[in-house]
RNA sequence: GCCGUUGUGGCUCAAUAGGUAGAGCUGCUGUUUUGUAAACAGCGGGUUGCAGGUUCGAUUCCUGUCAACGGCUCCA
């Protein structure tokens, strides 16, 4: 390090240079380019990273100043808005305490700890009433390095602030710096330990709201304390604010629980058990259609089909390892004959009995059993979601044996068959590898073959992925596939594990070209998850909507009045007869209201037949969503639903 | 499981400062025979999640419980 500079350079992000006096900050970076720059600037990214706008440079660094206009920005304006809730906090619920509250995607939160109050709805408003009230005042908030941790320490101690004690106590080490909140007469007048960045005041914070209140707990840990977490957004503008919440009300009404109601999907029951679903048969429609595609699509890739019991004796639970590892989510035994029972758990166990069942030779590997089976796992009551949550679901479960030559191959076959359902289902994707984590089973040479095996079929392919580094299960790296709806969200979806623990656990081997024993290799995958969270993030990725193919009713006959029923019957006879589900609505209603209730029923076509269709051998067809598409010959209709059909059209 | 909120006919929602609930849609019946998102009329339908308690009286207040919802946590 040099220490008499007098100047320094920093980069500029369109590459040029810029010399700056020893010292200078991102700020004075902003005002020697434009004094407008300097107004609109919130912060700085250097050498990759936010900081504060008041950030002394160095010499070298690569700068890029932020402003609203950069996405990077919004993180600045969610953390300060945080700050800015904690004090409104306080300043209205003096008892509470102060966690830590981060910006999220979308938002921040922050973490409290209030021991004589609940926060209500009612609260939020008045804090959000408190916060604009700071936010007016134009409050600086100022960096400050802690010149003394334990006097600091003492001090959080004494205000009872025990969290930031512990905090600052962990990051003595780490040049722990607070952040002043200061009115305009530069009294410090709020603080709060924090890394930062932050904005260099209030005034920018207007857009912001608070959307929910949760419980949570200190650090994530049940055993500690518990607190009040308040959930808020917050973004550059007011229309940008309300942008995202009418994105939050979109979701809302895509909410798969709502439109099962109005479409008549699933159902749970009380009386039955919470986490246990009930598929109406517009729901069964679907999904058996979308099992039957599953069906095709993995016969046409060499699997093979089997079906394995649902209760088994509780020891293969004991050597698959389930009962230790996983036992909290199994249910209890069930005594028969003197033998305890559980439900099954998984399919793993299942499938390779029915592998070990004789001997296996290298000529039969690859062995690829798929099942969708069904399993039941305890799920603590507060986390049941709809159908994305349950207690009982089918998973399209597969596991392949094979050698460890044949890895990379089938893994390069299982993201093929992702890649092609996927597709049809009009999600977008990313993949993940995530590797060995710290606790493991296995040796390194097991985990290298095993992790290879997966990146270079993803490499082959030319897959994008990110890595996971230690994200891995504790028996198994795997790949997880993200799925992207149609508005954007993220959900869990296709994921293949490769196992090093069941083989050795089961003894699972094949006969080499040698003649000796060798453990097989086993990949679990599951593409689909399971039936009730696919289909539950299908309903609201489709809206309700669901393409043609999966339509749990396909076309609508409508006649207009009763001399036209018998061409309409003659009509839906004809299309039942090609496999296409239709529904002829005879009751003596107006035209509007049969369209009505097919519309409002998502039925994507309607057949309009009246006197002008008699006479002219023609059917008058509308599209839910267009609207009338105009008149047509009957085979024509025909023809053109059953190509949309076949070819799984969106 | 924990924190918070909620729980009224099939659905959406109203009402009661404690006096045993009301509307629209759905359903059924009748009339209407209809031209691209709701014809008209009539009739049904709820011991207000469940169990206790307070009270002359509870759906309304209290306690417990179950479930749902929003999170925590976890995960297919």
């Amino acid at each position: 390090m040099s220490t008499v500079e007098t100047q320094i350079q920093v980069q500029l992000p369109d590459g040029n240079k810029k010399t700056l006096d020893a010292g200078a900050t991102a700020a004075d970076l902003a005002k020697s380019i434009a004094e407008g720059l300097f107004r609109k600037s919130v912060g700085a990214l250097v050498n990759g990273e936010i900081k504060d706008l008041y950030t002394p440079l160095n010499d070298g660094d690569t700068v890029q100043l932020l402003t609203p206009d950069n996405p990077e920005s919004l993180e600045l304006l969610r953390h300060s808005t945080a700050h800015v809730m904690a004090e409104a906090v306080q300043s209205l619920f003096p008892s509470a305490k102060i966690a830590i509250g981060p910006s999220i995607q979308d938002g921040f939160y922050y973490d409290f700890e209030i021991p004589d109050h609940s926060i209500t709805p009612q609260d939020l408003e008045a804090i959000e009433k408190r916060m604009l009230e700071i936010a007016k005042e134009n409050q600086r908030i100022v960096r400050y390095n802690i010149p003394d941790v334990d006097k600091q320490i003492d001090e959080f101690q004494k205000q009872g602030e025990k969290f930031k004690a512990e905090l600052l106590l962990e990051h003595r080490d780490h040049d722990p710096t607070l952040y002043l909140m200061q009115d305009k007469d530069g009294n410090t007048v709020w603080n709060d330990l924090c890394r930062g960045p932050h904005l260099p005041g209030t005034k920018d914070i207007k857009a912001f709201k608070l959307l929910k209140v949760s419980g949570s707990y200190w650090r994530a840990d049940e055993s500690r304390e518990r607190l009040q977490r308040i959930y808020a957004t917050a973004w550059w503008s007011k229309k940008d604010l309300e942008d995202y919440l009418k994105r939050l009300e979109e979701a809302e009404k895509r909410d798969h629980r709502k439109l099962s109601k109005q479409l008549d999907l699933f159902s749970v029951h009380e009386e039955v058990g919470p986490g246990l679903i009930f598929w109406h048969p517009n729901l069964a429609t679907v999904r058996d259609t979308i099992e039957d595609y599953w069906r095709q699509e993995h016969r046409r890739r060499g699997y093979s089909f089997v079906y394995t019991p649902h209760i088994a004796n509780e020891q293969l639970y004991k050597i698959s390892g389930h009962l230790e590892n996983y036992g909290e989510n199994m249910y209890s035994p069930m005594d028969i004959d003197g033998e305890d029972y559980r439900c099954k758990p998984m399919n793993c166990p299942g499938h390779i009995m029915i592998y070990k069942s004789k001997l296996r030779s290298y000529r039969d590997l690859p062995v690829r059993y798929a099942e969708l089976g069904t399993v039941y796992r305890y799920e603590r009551s507060g986390v049941l979601h709809g159908m994305l949550r349950v207690r009982g679901f089918t998973q399209d479960d597969s596991h392949i044996f094979c050698t460890p030559e044949q890895l990379e191959g089938e893994i390069n076959d299982v993201l093929d068959l992702i890649d092609s359902l996927m597709t049809t289902f009009g999600y977008k994707y990313k993949a993940y590898l995530s590797t060995r984590p710290e606790k493991s089973l296995g040796t390194d040479e097991e985990w290298e073959m095993a992790t290879n095996g997966l990146e270079n079929a993803m490499k082959a392919r030319g897959l994008d992925y990110e890595v996971d580094e230690g994200g891995g299960v504790f028996y198994a790296p795997k790949i997880d596939i993200k799925l992207f709806d149609a508005i954007g969200r993220e959900w869990q979806g296709p994921t293949i594990q490769v196992d090093l623990n069941l083989p050795k656990r089961f003894d699972v081997t094949y006969i080499g070209e040698d003649g000796n024993r060798h453990q097989a290799v086993m990949v679990h995958r599951a593409v689909l998850g399971s039936m009730e969270r696919f289909c539950g993030g299908l309903i609201e990725h489709y809206a309700g909507r669901f393409p043609t193919w999966l339509a749990p009713m396909q076309v609508a006959v409508l006649p207009i009045s009763d001399r036209h029923q018998e061409r309409a019957k003659e009509l839906s006879e004809a299309l039942r007869k090609q496999d296409i589900r239709v529904h002829l609505d005879d009751r003596p209603e107006t035209i509007q209201y049969k369209i009505r209730d097919a519309q409002m029923e998502q039925t994507p076509y309607m057949l309009v037949i009246g006197d002008k269709e008699l006479e002219d051998n023609v059917v008058a067809v509308r599209h839910r969503q267009g609207g009338m598409v105009g008149t047509m010959k009957f085979e024509e209709f025909l023809e053109k639903i059953k190509t949309e059909i076949q070819n799984r059209e969106a």
